[in-house]
DNA sequence: CGTGTAAGGAATTCTGACACG
DNA sequence: CGTGTAAGGAATTCTGACACG
């Protein structure tokens, strides 16, 4: 949970998608890097797989909604 | 070996010394971050451990050399 | 020797917006 | 809806140098 410590060019190295595209899934609450004071993202490696997995879940159909609702429930698994 | 992903800064956080510092030790040759295409630093948390190990026998009276040569016979170790 | 600092430049990242479909 | 892109600005990082002790 602490250990966000690479930048958005990182990311981007490490899942080949845009800078775009990762701000994208985090403006839809889907990722929440956290900020340096200058208000650079910072990501952790969990970050990176999740980042991942949300690309992976919209090629197959998914919009970032349901994909919200769903992350939802996973953490309300009881 | 590949896993030098941060940048100088968060290594400054993360270990509380100036950036001068952390290039010095490269300077020396006691450290190797990655580098990017633009050119920046990106280090590894080995490399931060390392750093602070550096620092550490830097304040009980080693100098840049003694250090570059123990950590050449430690590699060399048979 | 190890570190601070001011200097100027280049690379990185940020936000808000317009565009497409 | 998910992503591309040009725009302008701010934060980050880089190098080489002078300084001190």
């Amino acid at each position: 949970m602490n250990d966000q410590i690479m930048s958005i060019g990182m990311v981007k190295e490490l899942t080949g998608l845009s800078e775009r595209q990762i701000r994208y899934y985090e403006e839809k609450q889907l990722v929440f890097p956290a900020r340096t004071k200058g208000g650079s993202r910072r990501y952790s490696f969990e970050d990176v797989k999740k980042i991942q997995e949300i690309h992976r879940k919209l090629k197959e159909g998914y919009n970032t909604y349901e994909l919200k609702i769903k992350s939802r429930r996973q953490s309300n698994v009881i």
